[in-house]
DNA sequence: AGTTGATATATGAAAAAACGTATATATGAT
DNA sequence: ATCATATATACGTTTTTTCATATATCAACT
C-alpha cells in the first residue's frame, strides 16, 4: 500500500466518509454506511470493494450482513491521520453520524435496516 | 481547506512528490523541481499552480527565480503526516532525492539551473 | 530593442474515475 | 419453493483529471 494509493483512496467524498465513520465505530456494515451517507447502496458497495482491494479495509461476513473495519495492517501514520481529521473536522462527518446515530437508536434495529 | 481537497492535492503522484521535496527541504524553486521529478517544465507548473491555489503551498518571486515552500498555515495533522510519509517511505521519493542533490552539488549552481 | 532563461497559462485530446441502472448472488424467513 | 433483504458486480455513460504542445509573460542581460 503506497502512501500514493492511501491518497487516492481517501480523495473522495463517499470513501473518505466511509473510512472516517468506521475508523470511529470500529466497524459498521454496508447498510449502516449507506443510511450514514445517504446514497445508494451499489455506490457504497463499490466505494468499499474499492478499499478493500486497496488493502485498507477488512470485510467479516455474518449472515446476510458484511462488516468493513479498518485492516489490522494499515500503518500507524494512516490510522493517526484518519484520527486528527476526525478531530479537527468534525463538521465533515457530522450530519454523516447524526444519521448514523438516528438509525442505531430505532428499536427495528434487530433487522440491521 | 477541506479534509476532502487536502487529499485530492496528495492523491497524484508529481503533487505528492512536490510536497514530500518540499517539506524536507524548506523551499525549492521550479526548476530545481523539474530537475529532481524529471519531469517537463509545464506540468510541474500547473500541479505547483494547483497546489498553490488549494493554499497548501505559497510562492516568493526573486528576480526571474520562484521559490515555493508549504504554506504557513496549513494545518499541523497535515504537515505530520507529510512528515511521516517522508519518514516511512524513504524510497518513494529517494531518486527524485538524490537527483536534487546532485544539481545541487553542480557549480554553476548560481544560475539555479 | 532584441535575446535568453524561468515560469505561467491556454487548448484540445486522452485517460481515469465516478456514476446510475440493471442484474446477480446469497442468506434467512414463510 | 417462494419471497424479501443485503450485498456485489457488470455495463454504458458522464464527469473529472491529466497531459503534451504551443504560447505568453517577465526579468536579466547585451
Amino acid at each position: 500500500m503506497s502512501p500514493l494509493q492511501v491518497f487516492k483512496c481517501l480523495s473522495d467524498d463517499t470513501r473518505l466518509k466511509v473510512c472516517l465513520l468506521i475508523r470511529e465505530h470500529g466497524e459498521l456494515c454496508v447498510c449502516e454506511l449507506v443510511e450514514a451517507l445517504d446514497e445508494i447502496q451499489p455506490k457504497i458497495s463499490r466505494h468499499l470493494a474499492n478499499l478493500r482491494s486497496c488493502g485498507l479495509l477488512q470485510d467479516r461476513k455474518s449472515g446476510q450482513w458484511v462488516f468493513y473495519s479498518l485492516h489490522p495492517q494499515i500503518e500507524d501514520w494512516l490510522r493517526e491521520t484518519l484520527h486528527q481529521v476526525s478531530e479537527h473536522h468534525v463538521e465533515y462527518i457530522f450530519a454523516c453520524s447524526q444519521r448514523l446515530h438516528a438509525m442505531q437508536g430505532r428499536p427495528e434495529r434487530e433487522k440491521c435496516c
